[in-house]
RNA sequence: GGGGGCAUAACUCAGUUGGUAGAGUAGCUGGCUUUUAACCAGUAGGUCCAAGGUUCAAGUCCUUGUGCCCUCACCA
């Protein structure tokens, strides 16, 4: 990207430095009102003198008059600036006045003789002067690719784009609210990890200079926060940024956001009672209460019916509705493994189980559209999790379905360290290269001091937000997704 | 990574059969005291994504590369 400006521009803040004017003031405006507010209680502040600040998106001038549309954060309001109302000097840096430029407006609230509210300015202040031309005033910035790289142009050049993001931050809100309801703890755990787990996926490798040492980017802050139980903080939550080295797509970003949250003496059902109203929470946050009071969510022309309890199925149902087959019928089932192509990848429980789900995601995940919870899925494939008591085949454990995607993760977490420890062992024989990369020797130390049995749940936050916003890729609720850099 | 599509002015887009690059908005100059996509007149603005190739001639056809979008695979 190159600094070269419009010579035009460089002229106009030459000639308001030559004038005198700073065109990048320090002074913080005083007594500043908000565009919604003013307009909201004009008919009763009609008269009053009041300071508007906001960036210039439309101008309509005339010899000796000139309407200008202020926007803030709160919305749009019009100034009206008429040569003979406005004190000395402050007419003619219309002249120096280009769209996007920021100004403040001192001026008496009055209806123009259309009737529209206005502040009829007497003085104007230029705040910052910009040196590029915002996009068409009518069709905006629509580029995909230009709106996800100049983002900070996309924000005030789109309508809609504030608000939309704005709601992201409302339903961050909503879940830390949520959370708190039941007195759990915000904490920060660490990003760089000597050795990465928690998860399967690809990390990024990054490297500490002075210890020289090899560090991960986290791909899941869960076994930190589970080191959190052991010390006796009961409920604990993060809004993890997590990094993930994969492929990127409309529901992949390599960085996202995952809530986890941990609660000593509750378990994977009482998990699901949280998730359940967090993301009704999320979605009252988000916009999604409708007039007769019921919570829907449209997305990718489906309609979400968020009403409560939401259905909780149990994997083992699910498998046999939609694949067809008994999940603990062998016998048939490695005749279809052989007829769909799934190769059993080594010996053993875990082994078997992959290829067995490999099924399960194939057959039944597309068919949960949600929301709905399945619950105990097969153990081995459950590293982290408690098996279940009635039966061990099964772990404590469900995943949570809504729009076609898997937006949470929950388990009664595993706090045998011996099991823990052989699980760990076995993941690492794997010859998955996803899987993790060491032995975390430290957490099994620290369940070797004993962590109270403890629900855990993982959330994707993005995909929320993307299903309850009615956003059909990932991007468009990423203020920043990942671009290749661009040369231009 | 596989397959498909797109790339032209700051922004949004036209560009015919291969024949000298176009519009609207924004900008600039001038006019205008009630507009709200203001209006009127004038003016300026281009590495047609990049590099090759075919051709008398390429924005247009071909090849390769780059970026983005869609889709499949992997994942959350």
């Amino acid at each position: 990207m190159s600094t070269q400006y419009p010579e035009d521009r460089l002229q106009k803040l030459a000639d308001l430095r030559a004038a005198g004017v700073d065109p990048y003031p320090a002074a913080p405006p005083t007594a500043r009102e908000l565009a919604s507010e003013v307009l909201e209680s004009f008919d009763a502040r009609e008269g009053e003198v009041v300071t508007i600040c906001g960036r210039v998106l439309g101008r309509r001038g005339y010899g000796k008059l000139a309407f200008l549309d202020l926007d803030d954060i709160s919305g749009r309001i019009q100034a009206v600036m008429e040569k003979a109302l406005v004190e000395e000097g402050s007419f003619a840096l219309l002249k120096q006045l280009n769209l996007g430029d920021f100004i403040e407006v001192t001026g008496t609230l009055k209806k123009t003789q259309k009737g529209q509210a206005s502040v009829y300015g007497t003085r104007m202040r230029i705040l910052c002067k910009a040196l590029l031309d915002p996009p068409a005033k009518w069709h905006g910035m629509s580029d995909v690719e230009l709106r996800a790289r100049m983002r900070y142009v996309d924000l005030f050049a789109n309508e809609g784009i504030r608000p939309h993001f704005l709601k992201r931050s409302a339903v961050l809100s909503s879940i830390r609210n949520t959370l708190a309801q039941h007195n759990y703890n915000e904490v920060e755990t660490p990003v760089l990890h000597p050795i990465y787990g928690g998860a399967n996926a690809r990390p990024f490798h990054t490297h500490h200079n002075t210890l020289d040492m090899g560090l991960y980017l986290r791909i899941a802050p869960e076994l930190y926060l589970k080191r959190l139980l052991v010390g006796g903080l009961e409920r604990v939550f993060e809004l993890a940024r997590v990094f993930r080295n994969e492929g990127i797509s409309n529901r992949h970003n390599p960085e996202f956001t995952m809530l986890e949250f941990y609660e000593a003496y509750a378990d994977f059902s009482i998990m699901a009672d949280r998730t359940e109203q967090i993301v009704v929470e999320a979605a009252r946050a988000a916009g999604c209460e409708q007039e007769d009071g019921s919570l829907q969510a449209n997305f990718r022309e489906e309609n979400f019916n968020l009403a409560t309890p939401f259905q909780r199925i149990r994997y083992a149902d699910a498998f046999l509705e939609h694949v067809g087959i008994e999940a603990t019928d062998r016998e048939a089932l490695v005749e279809r493994l052989k007829t769909e192509g799934i190769e059993v990848t080594g010996e053993g429980d875990y082994f078997w189980w992959k290829a067995v789900n490999n099924l399960f995601e194939r057959f039944a995940e597309p068919q949960l559209r949600g929301p709905v919870f399945v619950t105990h899925y097969p153990a081995a494939i459950c590293p982290l999790a408690k098996p279940s008591a009635e039966d061990p085949t099964w772990a404590e454990r469900f995943e949570f379905f809504l729009g076609g995607m898997e937006l949470a993760n929950a388990f009664s977490e595993l706090n045998d360290p011996e099991q823990q420890l052989e699980n760990f062992e076995r993941q690492v024989q794997d010859s998955d290269e996803e899987a993790p990369n060491a032995v975390d020797y430290d957490y099994v130390r620290a369940l070797a001091y004993g962590m109270p049995p403890a629900g855990g749940c993982g959330i994707g936050i993005d995909r929320l937000v993307m299903i309850l916003l009615g956003s059909d890729s990932i991007r468009d609720v990423l203020l920043f997704p990942l671009m290749r850099p661009d040369e231009d």
